[in-house]
DNA sequence: ATGGTACCCTGAGAGC
DNA sequence: TGCTCTCAGGGTACCA
């Protein structure tokens, strides 16, 4: 389900329940995800309390107390739910029932008492699950390479222009690339370029000059890309063919597309009259109005 | 190095 | 009903 707005708000679903929690035992349902899992991936986690749960770009974070972390990237279709065991003082064997494409079930003995498990479940199984540990992170193969978090203070349109400096590659590649900026995909890349009026088609480096400064066009980009972020993050995601987050909530942001999957339908942008219109760049779909977007 | 394509996998929905 | 086709919020391997 995810770009960083999602995955974002998997996170604030999932830390109260793990960030303290002690894993007592991780059951997988299969060998491997997109990758095997880690070596001794079971044996390793089992026993170790959860320090907090956190975020780089699309990937969780899982803290653990003896200095591992673990990688987890939700691919295209993965999901996490929470099922509560037993409250403190009662005595409630807790059924957690399996369904289809549950991988990996966390057993998590609460910092209140309770219980409660944590279930990944990813029918394509594009995700994966990886670990490391804490002081080797940043050196990690998927960790290393990533570009600047879209709401952080790392990008502004100095940064984003260095990035494009000499790019060929249409905008809509050069956003989704996760080595510039990192989170964006498909949905908020989309919405972004429609909000600064720019062509998904238009090259990277139009938005450099020549003397390597951004142009205009490269600050309202930037500008665009953070707000699309935070109010996407604010509305809780975007929740698409009823995928919903951990506690089963939707999140609404979905209704607030003014491209992403509108094709045929008017341009929202006020005194435009143009149409949506549906491309395919890098083997996916592009939608942009191509009368306000150039 | 850079940019484009094929591919990994399953399920939903459209059209026949 | 059931078949076939296309498409899906991601990233990587491989090609020219």
């Amino acid at each position: 389900m995810p770009e960083l707005p999602e995955v974002e708000t998997v996170r604030r679903g999932l830390a109260p329940v793990m960030e303290n929690a002690t894993i007592q035992e991780l059951v997988l349902n299969r060998p491997n995800l997109r990758f095997p899992f880690p070596e001794n991936f079971a044996n390793i986690v089992q026993g170790q309390k959860i320090l907090s749960l956190g975020r780089r770009a699309k990937y969780l974070l899982v803290d653990l107390e003896q200095d591992h972390v673990i990688i987890m990237h939700l691919g295209m279709s993965g999901s996490f739910r929470t099922v509560d065991g037993s409250t403190p003082g009662k005595f409630h064997h807790a059924h957690t029932k399996i369904e289809a494409h549950d991988h990996v079930v966390f057993h998590l003995k609460l910092s209140d008492g309770g219980t409660a498990q944590v279930i990944y479940n990813d029918p394509r199984r594009f995700g994966f699950m990886l670990m490391t540990s804490r002081n080797r992170l940043d050196q990690h193969k998927m960790i290393r390479d990533l570009g600047a978090e879209p709401v952080g203070n790392a990008l502004d349109a100095d940064y984003l222009a260095a990035g494009f400096a000499g790019k060929n590659a249409p905008l809509k590649a050069a956003l989704l690339d996760q080595r510039i900026i990192a989170g964006l995909g498909n949905i908020y890349v989309c919405e972004a370029l429609w909000r600064s009026g720019l062509s998904p088609k238009r090259k990277a480096r139009t938005l450099v000059l020549k003397s390597g400064q951004p142009t205009a066009r490269a600050v309202l980009l930037v500008e665009n890309v953070r707000q699309v972020i935070q109010e996407a993050i604010a509305a809780g995601g975007s929740s698409l063919r009823d995928h919903s987050q951990t506690d089963g909530s939707l999140g609404y942001f979905q209704h607030s597309f003014a491209v992403y999957d509108q094709q045929g339908n008017p341009c929202p942008k006020p005194h435009c009259d143009g149409t949506i219109s549906r491309i395919v760049q890098s083997g996916r779909s592009t939608f942009y109005c191509p009368r306000c977007q150039s």
